[in-house]
DNA sequence: TTACTACGTGAGTATGTTATCACATAGTAA
DNA sequence: TTACTATGTGATAACATACTCACGTAGTAA
């Protein structure tokens, strides 16, 4: 059985897992890797409204993904860890392994 | 703004971090690491119910997380790509970041 | 055949998530 | 002060997810 020590391990990898799992902030995500950005630029890049990227910038915020900076009216985001990558190299992998599955049947069908 | 195509591949991607996303879903996947497993013994590991186990185990095998085979009554999971591996780099990363400041902060205190 | 076991699934309920709208706040500039 | 801009947030509605219970199916064994 699970140890009390190894649920609360699993509940917070699972609230990070939980706070890149949605389109709109993996494409976030994706813009900051190539550097810090304020609100409306993500919010332009993304083409969604503010209230919305604000909120998704606030729920990967709590879980420790990001970090902000204060510059005048501006609400400028980062991402707070590099490892972030990682997450990358996993989904890609998956979707790698499931497009060789497509191409094998794709081949047997001819 | 975001191309259609990069769109899809966001959408993909959060798909299978949705999967992955869940206490008792990571529970499993650790537990297929060290090799695969039928559902009433992830059930047991797990402690829950086996229905509920079992649409976990649909959640993870539908994004193409998990693989299965049957071997008389029993169903046979396990995981599909090692590189799952690389999403606990990622929420370790984070955590590691996380369990950092609360460090800095608590000798700050003293 | 009957009895048993392992597994999956429909239905129902409870809970969580997301997007939108309207509004509030806070910094800037005149 | 007023006007403007960037951001965040409360309320709501639509939707998705999770858990439980009951039941069905499929393989095994006698």
């Amino acid at each position: 059985m699970l140890s009390k020590s190894k649920q609360l391990l699993f509940a917070k990898q699972a609230e990070i897992a939980k706070a890149i799992a949605h389109p709109l902030r993996i494409a976030i995500v994706n813009f900051l890797v190539d550097g810090e950005q304020c609100v409306c630029d993500i919010a332009e890049y993304i083409g969604s409204e503010r209230s919305n990227v604000s909120r998704h910038l606030s729920v990967m915020l709590n879980s420790g993904l990001l970090d902000y900076r204060k510059e005048g009216l501006k609400v400028i985001y980062r991402l707070k860890c590099v490892c972030i990558v990682d997450f990358f190299e996993c989904v890609t992998g998956v979707l790698r392994e499931q497009a060789e599955e497509s191409q094998k049947l794709l081949t047997a069908l001819q």
